[in-house]
DNA sequence: CGGACCCTTGATAGAACTCAATTCATGTGG
DNA sequence: CCACATGAATTGAGTTCTATCAAGGGTCCG
């Protein structure tokens, strides 16, 4: 009865959405903050105060379930804006992967969040709106992509991310993907073996991987 | 080094945030249209027009992936908002699973999406914060929660979402939950038979359950 | 009464996890 | 400069969880 006819019109070029925004923003920063690899820019459970974006450095967004488990809902590179939130409190943690460099913006004067019928620039719906497009590509990715998929999609990702052509430098350990992707990190690890073996790519170190037939990897993410 | 400290503060009594808005908005609706169950309200793929307000009936919001397999990623009941997207065409699309009463608004209307500097209701801005967290949660669901857990937390939602006391209505058949939970629905099936053996719940029939211990499916998902 | 769905249950298979051992890379101090 | 310690990544073996395949039972409706 239902048809998913229309939906290969949609084909855009790239499959994951950019979160930088203008640096237009930035000057509306109020703060500049560095913060060494490791270190919580904010904490879950905290009540919100700032809105970021990164100038330098990678961070990894993350939730906690009382018994340890992790999740990582994204990464966030130079130029994205972090930290929206629709509580007075943070609902997830931001910690810095490698030092960072961040901008703080005080949400009231870009986000009136609370006040009715107040008005919100374009920048901060722009943003919202293309976090909206990331989360739902990924909990399509979380809910019905095998580990195999779940890899070769974060490799191309990374790859649209930094606009590298054929090396993609990975900031964060496997752990970090495992808990992006809903795997362990022996599951990435194996699939990123299974990809060489492939002949899909090429692990010039842990942290290096070389592309050799992305239009292979974008197959098998459809 | 990192500490999950402060993320027990943050205790909201509702898990689910309602994605419902102010008839209000309702006001500035140009059209109202009814579909019947399994039909299809937009698809993926087709340029966006409106946004809808859902009057009456549940609908289910889903991604195909080019070999049929299918993931829900909302459903939808009435005062629900629902349409928004950040590019020209739908990446998603929206199905009727019972008779539905829409009410359609031009996007342009509410929502400039397009034109830089614009400004965006606050109505509009609340409905995307609240998606934007509620997919946060389900990221986490699908990313670090077993089956047993998923389902729990499918009931709680439910049960928040028609705030019912003991007695919860689904509307959807069990592949529809399997699709939105990212499981099969045989294990959908087995866990609720899992559940209801644990005295958790008691399934007056195969679409109403009886919420026999509503605490502890809370807490089997924190 | 018969048929179409939908749901449940069982048996089996397969994917990913867990636990454990090994290798690799990096950095430190003798 | 090399030995060694440390943390990260890979690999292997075995287990667990969920999917798959298949059969049977309910319920609604013509």
């Amino acid at each position: 009865m239902l048809t998913q006819s229309a939906h290969t019109a949609q084909t855009a070029r790239t499959y994951f959405p950019q979160l930088s925004v203008e640096p237009r923003l930035s000057e509306s920063a109020e703060t500049l903050s560095s913060h060494a690899a490791g270190c919580e820019i904010f904490a879950q459970g905290e009540p919100v105060r700032k809105m970021y974006r990164l100038e330098n450095g990678v961070v990894r967004i993350c939730r906690f379930l009382q018994d340890g488990r992790r999740h990582i809902s994204a990464f966030h590179f130079p130029g994205d804006v972090f930290g929206l939130e629709a509580e007075d409190c943070h609902s997830v943690s931001a910690e810095a992967i490698t030092p960072v460099r961040v901008a703080g913006f005080r949400t009231t004067n870009v986000v009136p969040m609370r006040g009715r019928d107040d008005q919100v620039t374009g920048d901060m719906w722009r943003v919202a709106l293309r976090s909206l497009t990331q989360s739902q590509e990924h909990l399509l990715l979380l809910g019905r992509r095998n580990a195999l998929e779940r890899v070769a999609s974060f490799i191309v990702e990374m790859a649209e991310r930094q606009d590298s052509a054929r090396l993609v430098e990975l900031a964060m350990p496997r752990v970090d993907i495992a808990d992006y992707l809903g795997l362990t990190l022996e599951t990435i690890s194996r699939m990123l073996t299974q990809l060489k073996d492939m002949g899909l790519i090429r692990l010039r170190s842990s942290r290096r991987i070389e592309l050799l037939d992305l239009e292979a990897l974008e197959d098998m993410i459809y």
